[in-house]
DNA sequence: GCAGGTTTATGGTCATACAATTGACACTTG
DNA sequence: CAAGTGTCAATTGTATGACCATAAACCTGC
C-alpha cells in the first residue's frame, strides 16, 4: 500500500529512538509533592515530625516559594500534614483522619451520583462484617460507648427525629470502632454518614421504622456483648434486609408522590 | 486552683457574647476551594465545564493570584478538576477517578499501618456482595473481559508469577466492575491493589497457591455467567477463607524464618 | 513570680514579571 | 489544493520580592 510509505518512514524514525508515547511534563509543585509524600511514607518524616520551613524548602529544591506552598497545599489536601503560622510553627506530619478519607468517599460518591440503592448495598456488605468482628475484638469501653449511644437514641426515637438519625449514624460509627479494623471502620462511617444526608431528604424514620431500629440495635449489641460473632452477623444481616424493604417502599412511595405532581420541583430519580 | 485564674476571667468575658470556642481563622485559599467546590457540587459547573481563569478568579475574588493557584491546587488534589496550561487551557470540572480515590485510601492504610489481616476482613466483607451482583448485574462485555483476563491470568499461572499477580488484580477489578456499583468497585479495586503491594513482599504465591486461585476463579465465573448469585457468594467466601488459611500459614512462616535469622540484614528499619 | 509588652521566626497574602505551553489561524511550499 | 510550518495570543507555570499576620519565646518592670 503507498500511503503506508510515510508511515513506515515515520515509525521508523521512531523505532530508532524508542517507541516513544504521549510525554508527560509534570508540575513541579507535583514533583515535590511526591517527594515528599514518598519520604513521609518511607519513615524520613515520621507522624509528629515537622517538614521543613517553606523557606528551608525554597532554599534545597531551588524552586520559588509559590511552588513550595502549592506542594504543601496538596500534602494538606491529602491529610499528611498540618500547617500552622507562627513562630515555631511549619508543617507538621500527621495520619490522614477518617472525616479527611470520608470527605474523599463523599466526593467519589457525589461525583459518581451513586444511588441509595448502592449506598444500601455498600452497607449490606461491610456491616454484617464489622458486626462479627466486633463481637469478636470490643473492648469494655467500646461496650460502655455502645450502651451509652444506645439510651440516647432510645430516648430520641420517641419524638425527636433529628436527634435519632444523628444518633443512629453515633451508634454504627461506634460499633465500626469496636470492630477494630481501621478501614472497615472508616468505610462504614463514610458511608452511614452518606445515608444520613440522604435520609434527610427523604424523610421516612416514621415511628414504627424508629421502633424498627431500636429494637435490632438491642438485640445486635446483645450478641455483641455476648461475644456471639455469628448471632451478631445475622441480626446485622436481617436488620439491614428489613431497612432494605422499608426504604424501597418509602422511595417508591416518594417517586409515586412525586409523579402524581407531574413535575416535582425536589430531585426525579431515574425509572 | 490559682492556675484557673485567667482562665475563668477569659471564660467570664467570653459568656458574654455566648460561649465562643476556638475560633479557627481560615485562610484564604481554603474558602476559596470550599466555594468552589460547593458550587461545583451544586450543578453551577458541571463535569466538562470549565472554571473561570485565574485571573478572572482574582478579579472576582479580589485574592492574589498565589491563594487562586493554591485553592486550584486542593481542587485538583479533590479531583474535582483538571488544570491544562496553553491558549484555551484553564480548570476543566471533572469527577474524581477510581484511582484517586483508590490512592487516598492507600494514603490512609499506609498512615495508620492497617494489617494485612484487617485487608483481609474488608476484602471478606466485600467481595462476596460484589459477586453476589455481578452474578446480577453482569452485562455481556463484562463476562467477555472477565473471560479474557481469566484466559490471561491461567497462561501466566504457569511460570510468570509477577505477571501471575497483576493479571490477579485485574480479575478482581473486573468483578468489582461488573458489579456495576461505582463505590463497591472503588474501594474492592483499591484493596485488591494493597494486597498487591502487601504479597509482591511476601511472596507466597507458590504453584499451589496459583492453582488454587486459578480453580476458584473458574468456579466463580461460572456461577457468574449463569446469574446463581447466591451460589457465586458462597463460592467466593469458600476462596477467601481458604486464601486467609494460606496467607496465614505464610505469614507464620515468614516471621519465624525473621526471627530465626536475628536480625535480619534485608531491610532492617531504624528502631 | 508573673502580667505585660517585645522580639522574632514562621506562614499568609499580594504584586509583578517573565517563561512555557498550546490551540487557532495564517502562511509557505510542493 | 493539501500538507506541513510558522506565528500569535491567551492561559497556566514559575520566580522574586515585599509586606502583613500570627504565635511562641523572651525580656522587663513591678
Amino acid at each position: 500500500m503507498p500511503i503506508s510509505q510515510t508511515e513506515t518512514s515515520v515509525s521508523d524514525a521512531g523505532a530508532m529512538l524508542g517507541a516513544l508515547g504521549a510525554i508527560n511534563v509534570p508540575k513541579s509543585c507535583d514533583v515535590l509533592a511526591e517527594r515528599l509524600q514518598q519520604q513521609i511514607l518511607g519513615g524520613t518524616f515520621p507522624p509528629g515530625a515537622s517538614l521543613p520551613t517553606e523557606r528551608e524548602l525554597v532554599n534545597t529544591t531551588g524552586l520559588g516559594r509559590g511552588s513550595v506552598r502549592e506542594a504543601l497545599r496538596i500534602l494538606e489536601a491529602q491529610g499528611l500534614v498540618r500547617t500552622r503560622a507562627g513562630r515555631y510553627g511549619g508543617s507538621v506530619v500527621s495520619k490522614p483522619t477518617d472525616a479527611l478519607l470520608a470527605s474523599h468517599i463523599s466526593l467519589f460518591a457525589k461525583g459518581h451520583s451513586v444511588s441509595l440503592r448502592a449506598l444500601v448495598e455498600a452497607r449490606q456488605a461491610l456491616e454484617p462484617m464489622v458486626a462479627t468482628l466486633a463481637a469478636r475484638n470490643r473492648t469494655p469501653e467500646d461496650l460502655a460507648t455502645l450502651k451509652q449511644i444506645s439510651a440516647r437514641l432510645d430516648a430520641a426515637a420517641i419524638d425527636d427525629v433529628p436527634l435519632f438519625l444523628m444518633e443512629n449514624v453515633n451508634w454504627h460509627t461506634a460499633l465500626a470502632v469496636a470492630s477494630h479494623n481501621d478501614l472497615l471502620r472508616a468505610f462504614t462511617a463514610s458511608i452511614s454518614e452518606l445515608m444520613f444526608e440522604a435520609s434527610r431528604f427523604e424523610h421516612f424514620a416514621s415511628p414504627d421504622v424508629r421502633a424498627l431500629v431500636t429494637h435490632a440495635h438491642r438485640r445486635i449489641l446483645q450478641a455483641i456483648e455476648s461475644g456471639q460473632a455469628e448471632l451478631a452477623r445475622q441480626r446485622v444481616e436481617r436488620d439491614l434486609q428489613a431497612y432494605a424493604r422499608h426504604l424501597e417502599i418509602a422511595v417508591k412511595a416518594e417517586t409515586a408522590k412525586a409523579t402524581a405532581e407531574k413535575v416535582s420541583p425536589g430531585k426525579a430519580r431515574r425509572a
